[in-house]
DNA sequence: ATTAATGTTCAGAA
DNA sequence: TTTCTGAACATTAA
């Protein structure tokens, strides 16, 4: 599930080892299908038992945790992965354990995944680039301004909702926060992006600052099935502030008309025909 | 039994 | 070249 915000949490949750060493990198014993992780369990044991985490980062919506030497262990979480420091939301489905020393009680942290969509990659630091630099995706949306948005969506035919969950464009927007933003900004997500006008990517960079902003402030959005959790398996706080998502039919907090439902590249979209007009 | 779900990716067709 | 569609991945819950 998690998209710019969950992850960022999730970052921010895990924070606390840096300066931990590795004393073992395990995969726990699961009962469904065993999520990808590259390399292979030994050679990822070889890499990174005994060494020291340096930093935690966030790259889009992915983790790093990164190595002395730059090396890093990166987690991608895609629709149910999440990053525990302890208690996790139960046994069944945690996937990998590092155990942790030097940093008092912290003594783990558990990557937890039910799907299983996620994956756990060991990146040495002369391949980072490659697999996450900036050809693969584009600016941080936290970073993110009107003129480089402009810039880098203006010439696309796509509308605008389909363009903002393009990782390559701009990275960490998700089909949950690309509705609320757009619903802020006042666009119309069929809206094609080469007939915005520069008010308009204003209205889009401000209103992205604003949203993650204030969803980081909440820690993320936990939805109805209950999945999304933070580090210390506590729930978000944000879907009591959404506007539009998964809001069908609810009345729009700002003009009182009824919240539609349409389907954009196979995806829900949820806007306000009132406060979101299509030109 | 069917459907949809906060994500990514690939193949194939417009 | 760009964009779109469908399917796949694995699992649960309505």
């Amino acid at each position: 599930m998690p998209e710019l915000p969950e992850v960022e949490t999730m970052r921010r949750g895990v924070e606390p080892a840096v300066g931990a060493r590795i004393e073992r990198f395990e995969r726990l014993p699961c009962p469904r299908k065993p999520i990808a992780i590259t390399p292979t369990l030994p050679a990822f044991r070889r890499r990174v038992e005994g060494r020291r985490i340096a930093a935690a980062e966030r790259i889009g919506k992915r983790v790093v945790l990164r190595l002395d030497g730059a090396d890093a262990i990166v987690f991608e979480p895609r629709m149910t992965g999440l990053l525990l420091l302890d208690e996790p939301p139960d046994r069944l489905y945690c996937r990998v354990r590092l155990a942790l020393s030097g940093r008092g009680r912290l003594q783990q942290i558990l990557y937890w995944d039910r799907r299983g969509l996620g994956n756990v990659h060991f990146v040495a630091a002369a391949e980072f680039n490659q697999r996450y630099g900036a050809d693969v995706l584009g600016p941080d949306a936290l970073t993110m301004t009107a003129s480089l948005l402009c810039e880098r969506l203006g010439a696309s035919r796509r509308a605008i909702k389909v363009a903002l969950l393009d990782q390559k464009a701009v990275a960490g927007i998700g089909n949950l926060y690309a509705a609320e933003i757009l619903h802020v900004a006042g666009v119309h997500p069929e809206r094609e992006c080469t007939k915005l006008t520069t008010a308009q990517w204003r209205a889009i960079a401000d209103a992205t600052a604003e949203v993650l902003a204030e969803a980081i402030r909440y820690e993320g959005s936990t939805l109805g099935d209950g999945t999304y959790r933070n580090a210390l398996n506590k729930q978000g706080a944000y879907q009591n502030a959404h506007r539009v998502y998964d809001k069908t039919g609810q009345p729009c907090p700002r003009c009182g008309r009824a919240i539609e439902r349409i389907v954009q590249a196979q995806r829900a979209t949820f806007f306000c025909p009132g406060c979101q007009r299509r030109r």
